[in-house]
DNA sequence: AGTGTCGCCTGAATGC
DNA sequence: TGCATTCAGGCGACAC
C-alpha cells in the first residue's frame, strides 16, 4: 500500500486496540520479509503492554512499557487487519494476539510481496535505526519550510517529481501523492529542483499538506492494495484529480492528462498546466 | 557525495 | 482458453 496517509490511516486504527494492551500471543508464519526478521522477537515482546502507536514517515512504530519499539513497514503491499475472530489467510506472516479490558483481538499482518518488514529494538536506539536514522522532515509537520527544501534542493540537479518521493528529503510522500501535489502546484515533474522560485517551493508546501490531511480524512487511497484494517476501504481514490487518469481531461484546461515515466516510475501530467 | 538503474516478490491486468 | 509480458502506493544495493 502505502503513502503517508493509508499507513496512517492503519495506524490510527491500531492506536484504537492496542493502546495500553497486553500482547498475549504472538505467531511468525514467515520471517523472511524484505529482510530477516529478528530471530527473538517474539520472546522479548510477550506480555509487554503496548503503549500506543505514531507514525513516523511511513513506518508505524509502536512502544512499548519495557522501553522498546515494534516497528512495522508495510512496503507495496502490507495489510493489517484488526478483527476479533479471524483465519490464517494466504501470504498472513504475523499474528498478535492482544488483550485490552478483558476484550481480546487479532492483529494481523499480510503482505504478498513480502517488501515489508516488521522490527523491534531498543528505545535508546531509535535515532541510529537503519531504516529510521536518515529520514526527512514529516510533511505535515512545521519543520518542512520553503526555507528547508530551499537548503536542501541548492546545489541539486534532481527533478522535483523525484525529490519529493525521496524520503531522506521529506517522509511519507510517494508515488501516487507526487502526481497529485505537483498537478495542483501546477509545477512540471521534470523540473529540477534548484531552478524553483519561493513562490513554486510555497505552492508545493501548501498543497502536500492540503492533499495528505484530506486523504487521511477519508481513510487514504485504495487503488489495490490498501484496505483499512476493520476491512473498510479508502476513498481518496475518488479525489485523484490526475494519478492513473491518461486521456481523461484536466479539469482546469480540459487538454488530455498523459502518462510519463520518470526514473521507472508512472507519474501522470497535465502537460498545458504542468511548466 | 549525489544520481540513476536494478531487483527484491507476487498477483492482476493486458496482449497475442 | 492459455501462456507470456508488463506493471504495481517502496526502497536499499549498486555502479558511475
Amino acid at each position: 500500500m502505502p503513502e503517508l496517509p493509508e499507513v496512517e490511516t492503519v495506524c490510527r486504527a491500531l492506536s484504537k486496540v492496542i493502546k495500553n494492551s497486553r500482547i498475549k500471543k504472538i505467531e511468525f508464519y514467515r520471517k523472511d520479509l524484505r529482510w530477516q526478521v529478528k530471530d527473538n522477537l517474539e520472546v522479548s515482546l510477550k506480555n509487554n503492554i503496548f503503549i500506543d502507536s505514531y507514525r513516523r514517515g511511513k513506518y508505524i512504530l509502536i512502544p512499548t512499557n519495557t522501553d522498546k519499539i515494534f516497528l512495522i513497514h508495510l512496503g507495496m503491499s502490507g495489510q493489517i487487519r484488526i478483527k476479533k475472530k479471524d483465519i490464517v489467510q494466504k501470504h498472513d506472516h504475523m499474528r498478535l494476539i492482544v488483550e485490552n479490558n478483558n476484550k481480546h483481538f487479532i492483529i494481523t499482518y499480510n503482505d504478498s510481496r513480502r517488501f515489508g518488514y516488521i522490527d523491534l529494538f531498543k528505545k535508546k536506539e531509535l535515532r541510529e535505526h537503519f531504516l529510521l536514522s536518515k529520514i526527512g522532515v514529516e510533511p505535515l509537520g512545521r519543520e518542512l519550510t520553503i526555507e528547508y527544501l530551499q537548503n536542501n534542493f541548492k546545489k541539486r540537479v534532481i527533478n522535483i517529481k523525484n525529490a519529493l518521493i525521496d524520503q531522506k528529503i521529506i517522509a511519507g510522500i510517494g508515488n501516487i501523492y507526487a502526481s497529485e501535489i505537483l498537478y495542483k502546484a501546477k509545477i512540471n515533474p521534470l523540473r529540477k529542483v534548484n531552478s524553483l522560485s519561493q513562490n513554486d517551493l510555497n505552492s508545493i508546501i501548501t498543497y502536500t499538506k492540503i492533499i495528505l490531511k484530506k486523504s487521511i480524512d477519508v481513510g487514504g487511497t485504495t487503488i489495490r492494495d490498501h484496505m483499512q484494517p476493520d476491512g473498510s476501504l479508502g476513498y481518496f481514490k475518488q479525489k485523484l484529480q490526475v494519478y492513473g487518469k491518461t486521456n481523461e481531461k484536466c479539469k482546469t484546461c480540459n487538454s488530455f492528462i498523459v502518462k510519463e515515466v520518470i526514473s521507472n516510475r508512472s507519474t501522470f501530467i497535465c502537460r498545458h498546466c504542468q511548466i
